[in-house]
DNA sequence: TTCATAGATCTAACAGTGCTAGATATTAGA
DNA sequence: TCTAATATCTAGCACTGTTAGATCTATGAA
């Protein structure tokens, strides 16, 4: 492909071009100001044209669809996780693994609408609804099962409802992120990074009997 | 609330009251089947009906509405889920905690669709689109500081790029439940039990440096 | 057997959705 | 001042969840 030497844009010429990412961020923001008002399901494309006082087809103009849309999104988000980041790694070594974790956390409550847009949770629809029976039968089941690993070892959990939910959090978060392709190397080497992790997680829970 | 004793319920009363279950039934099925083959947005009021070949009003006479039935389905899925875990319980101790987690694991493989709408994880829009670079970014920026504690640490990780997966997924399950209020005590419990474990997740990723 | 009623189910419609085609303003540069 | 490009809008399509009202069907009593 040659690259044919351009006869210098013109000065309106580039202020238009401006002008249209302008505009584009304006549209991002739009979305992401939504949601953070109303939840991602408030988020239509008349509505976040409307909220620049453009009709709704302005947004083709910019992204091929509201689809496209979400996932630049996603990109600023990560973006801005990624600057947060490098930021708590200046912390000294001694605190720098929990100036990682707090700020990773910090983000995703500051931004819970741009959290949900990385992170494919769009609507949460069953954050209001109170949890299901089921659901609470399930976590102990859970609960017990680890309660009883503990006995088998001579041992008890310091905290059994913070061991289930530990340890909990952490398989959903690898079936998540598993689930969504978001862990190089496929389902099966995210299984077993789980299944490694899963004996120090769980060994930190121990305490001796009394 | 006082029970009024009932005149025996007629014999084809009876019989189409458990019809009325099959039917309430049938449609859940139907919508599941739907999200299994073509994902949770090809899930529609009137595919649903038109699975069992009804009309789209149907539902209503055993919904409230469609996310009613998806809250329903999510209490179906956690019931499964109960039961497998329950049965995954009943391994020798020494494999248990293996055995839940496996369990768990295929579980949600087995049913994605049903994983999808236990944890509000609808549409999964960006599943197939690849991985953004400004995600690869914040990957990246979190791996090279897990790197540079091992180093303070005078040790370094087994496995880089599983450690920062490991840590990651961690992280996205604890804030995941914690948004969605998956975690009872609300979020400050959610996170200190995330920071608390995190220095045992750490620790096991390291090995002496050569 | 006849008939009023309760129940099940449908058709038609509504407002709202993402998206597209075509018309119409607005601006740029000759 | 005129032509061409750009920006923007209006109108509409096929679809969504949902509701109202009509229409069948089966029930249990007379």
């Amino acid at each position: 492909m040659t690259t044919k030497a351009q006869p210098e844009p013109s000065i309106s010429r580039k202020r238009r071009e401006r002008e249209r990412q302008e505009m584009r961020a304006s549209l991002l923001e739009a979305a992401r100001g939504i949601a953070a008002e109303e939840g991602w399901n408030a988020v239509t494309i008349r509505r976040i044209a409307g909220r620049l006082e453009y009709s709704a087809p302005i947004l083709y103009q910019h992204f091929a669809g509201k689809e496209q849309l979400l996932i630049e999104l996603m990109a600023v988000g990560f973006a801005e996780l990624a600057d947060r980041l490098s930021e708590a790694a200046k912390a000294s070594p001694e605190d720098r693994l929990t100036a990682i974790a707090g700020t990773y956390w910090a983000f995703a409550f500051a931004s819970p609408e741009l959290y949900q847009a990385m992170n494919g949770l769009d609507g949460v629809p069953f954050g209001t609804a109170e949890t299901p029976a089921e659901a609470k039968t399930a976590f102990r089941t859970f609960r017990v099962a680890l309660q009883s690993i503990a006995e088998a070892r001579g041992a008890e959990l310091a905290d059994p409802a913070g061991a289930t939910d530990t340890l909990w959090a952490f398989l959903h978060g690898c079936v998540s992120l598993a689930m969504a392709s978001r862990i190089a190397g496929g389902t099966d080497r995210a299984r077993t990074l789980m299944l490694n992790a899963l004996e120090p997680l769980f060994a930190a829970q121990l305490r001796r009997s009394a």
